[in-house]
DNA sequence: TCAAACCTTGACCCTGGTGTCAAGGTCAAG
DNA sequence: CTTGACCTTGACACCAGGGTCAAGGTTTGA
């Protein structure tokens, strides 16, 4: 998508025919972003942790990264834990409330 | 919220002044939902869901509930699931990332 | 050469979840 | 009674993420 492109999640080269030209390391970068906006992240948030997660093809870079990135990627750390934890505690909810029904119906 | 009524999600009395009278219930349920929705959840999930979650001064029934309910609170809790691991799986990764920088300028 | 298939950008429209604002009804204090 | 504070509804506008469509350029193949 370019919604991707012009949010700064991906970057396309351009050919001399000014067409996008995806990178094998792009695509696979579009199946995660995918898969976390499915999950309820914004692009934001997205953008932010996109760096330091591995995908084919594209090394991670550990040199010359600001205290400043440091302190949000913790910062973004903790928000993710606290979501997985609601998430969490829900899904126990919902499951603990399956087997009672099923416990009665037994 | 008067968004969450018209959802369906909270219900409210009307005194005869046609004021919305919420009940403790209710707050406790705008609690949750809050944070469900804060968890990226969609309202429609949030609906499906919240009749199996305990809220104070609300006790959850469990009498006559339909079949085709439990297959979709069944559907919920397995995307739930799914979600949660999408999420553990990217804060593991920022996670691994930060210590391995700490390493580095350790 | 010429048409079909593809790409580009820009302009729209849509759905969810929120915030705000105006126009009116209700209530309590002065 | 009157003023101000509160509530109601409905109508907006907003942001995020996404889809579609037209107008124009490019490539490919007949």
């Amino acid at each position: 998508m370019r919604f991707y492109e012009a949010k700064g999640l991906i970057t396309s080269a351009r050919g001399p025919n000014n067409y996008r030209d995806y990178s094998e390391a792009t695509l696979g970068r579009v199946q995660q972003i995918r898969e976390l906006l499915g999950a309820g992240l914004s692009t934001q948030v997205i953008r932010a942790i996109l760096p330091c997660l591995d995908s084919p093809r594209d090394p991670i870079v550990f040199e010359g990264v600001l205290p400043e990135t440091v302190t949000a990627l913790e910062r973004e750390r903790d928000r993710l834990t606290e979501r997985i934890d609601v998430l969490a505690r829900n899904r126990d909810a919902v499951a603990d409330y399956l087997t009672e029904l099923q416990k009665r119906s037994g």
